[in-house]
DNA sequence: GTGGTCTAGACCACG
DNA sequence: GTGGTCTAGACCACC
C-alpha cells in the first residue's frame, strides 16, 4: 500500500482540512499514492487524525472537485493519478505560483536576481 | 514628503489592513519613506483610502509593534528606520520566510535544486 | 436472444444499479428486446457485470414494480413487452420529462421557444 | 433591490444547498440580482429559509468557486455580474447540456429530431 | 461497510 | 455586524 503520514497541527496557521489536503495532494503528485489506490474511509481517517468527520469529507470533496480522487457512495474514494503529464503539469504550477510570489516580493524591496540564486542555495543547503 | 501610493483592493484575498501594512512596510524597507518621515493621521488616511478608521489604527499598531513606526499622541506617527543594518535584516528575513517555503515544497515533489534555479529565471523573465 | 450489451462504468455518476436498469429499459423500448425473452439469471449477470448479486436483484425488482419484466421463482425474469401502446407511451413520457425540465429551465433564463428550436438542431447535429 | 425570492422544498429530490444554488444563479443570469449586489447574510438567509447556517455556507461557497459571488469576512457576500458575454455564454451551456441529454436519450429511444421538435412545441405550450 | 446531505451549535479573524 | 473554520452528532442511498 502507498505512503500516507499525514501529520497536522493546530498551531499552524493554515487551516486543518488544508495540511490535510495538500498533504495527500504532494503524495499523490510524487507517487506515493497510485492510481487506484483506496484512501482510508472518511470515519476511520477522521479518527486516525482526530479532527472532525467533516473536515476529512472537505478534504475529499476539495480533491474530488480539483481531480486527484473519486469518491463514489457504498465504495470509497479513489486516487486518480491516470495522466503522467497532468501531474507533471500540477507540479510546475504549484512551483511556479510560489515562484511568481517570490519574485514580486523581491522586485518590491529591490532585490537582484543574482542575489535571490545566491539566497536559493543558502536556504537549500539549511533545510 | 515620501512616496506613499497605497493601492487596495477589496478583491484580493488578503484582508485590507494586511495589503496596507505591507505597501508602507516595502516603501520604509525600500527607503522611499525616509527616518522620521510623518505619516498621514488616521482620520486622514482612513477617509484617503475609503477604510475604516479601525482599519488603519490596527496597520499602524502592527507598524508600531514590528518597530517600523512610532506613535505619539497629540503628535502622529513616525517612520523608524535610523537603522540601516536592520531594515536590511528585515529584507532578508521576509525573502528567506519565502525561500523555506519554495523549497520545503520542492522537497516534497521532488524537485531538484538545478530546475528549481532554472524556474526561477525563467518566471524572473516573465514577471 | 435479443441484443444486450450492458456497459456500466464505475466514473460514471449514476449508481451502478441506475446505469443497468436505464440500459434494460432502453433495449426493451427499442424492441430489441422482444416480450417473453428470458433475462439472465441473477446469478450469471453478476458475475458478467462483475457486480454484487444485490445490485442486480434490485435492478429486477425495481423493472419489475415498473412493469417492464415479470420474475417467476424457479423459472427466471421475463420481458414484458405486450403491449405496443404503452411502450410508446412510455418513450413519450420519458422524453417529456425532459422537455419539461429544459423549457422549465429556458423559461427561468428568459430563452425564446425560436432559440431553444435553433439550438435543438444544432445540438442535434453535433451529437 | 433584487429579486430574490427563493422557494424550495424538501420533498424535492434535488438537494437543498442545490435548490438555493440554482435559483440564484438564474436570478443573476436573468439579471434579477445586479453587479455588487449584497446578498443576505449566511446567518439571515438561514433563518428565512429555514436551513442550516451551514447549507447556505455551502451554497455560497460554490457560487463563489464557479465565479457568481464574492465573500469577504466582515463585510458579506456580493454578486459579481460584471461580464454580461459571459453570463450569456453560461446560460448558453446550461441549456446545451440539458438538450445533449435529451438528443441522447431520443437516439437510444429511435426518435426523430422532427418528432423531437413537434414534442418540443406542445410542452411549451403546457408549462 | 461506504460517501452524501443536513442539523445545531461553537470560536476566530475581519471591519 | 460579517464570513471562515471546526465539532459532534444524525439520517439517507449505495454496495
Amino acid at each position: 500500500m502507498g505512503n500516507l503520514n499525514i501529520i497536522i497541527s493546530n498551531a499552524s496557521e493554515k487551516p486543518l482540512y488544508e495540511q490535510i489536503k495538500e498533504q495527500i495532494k504532494s503524495a499523490i503528485l510524487k507517487g506515493d499514492l497510485e492510481n487506484g489506490e483506496l484512501l482510508p474511509s472518511i470515519r476511520n481517517f477522521s479518527t486516525d487524525l482526530n479532527v472532525s468527520i467533516l473536515t476529512v469529507r472537505r478534504v475529499y470533496d476539495e480533491l474530488e472537485r480539483e481531480g486527484f480522487v473519486s469518491s463514489k457512495a457504498g465504495k470509497g474514494t479513489f486516487v486518480l493519478a491516470g495522466n503522467k503529464d497532468l501531474l507533471e503539469d500540477t507540479k510546475r504550477v504549484l512551483i511556479e505560483e510560489k515562484l511568481i510570489d517570490l519574485v514580486t516580493l523581491s522586485n518590491t524591496l529591490d532585490i537582484s536576481i543574482e542575489e535571490l540564486h545566491k539566497m536559493l542555495d543558502i536556504v537549500y543547503e539549511e533545510v
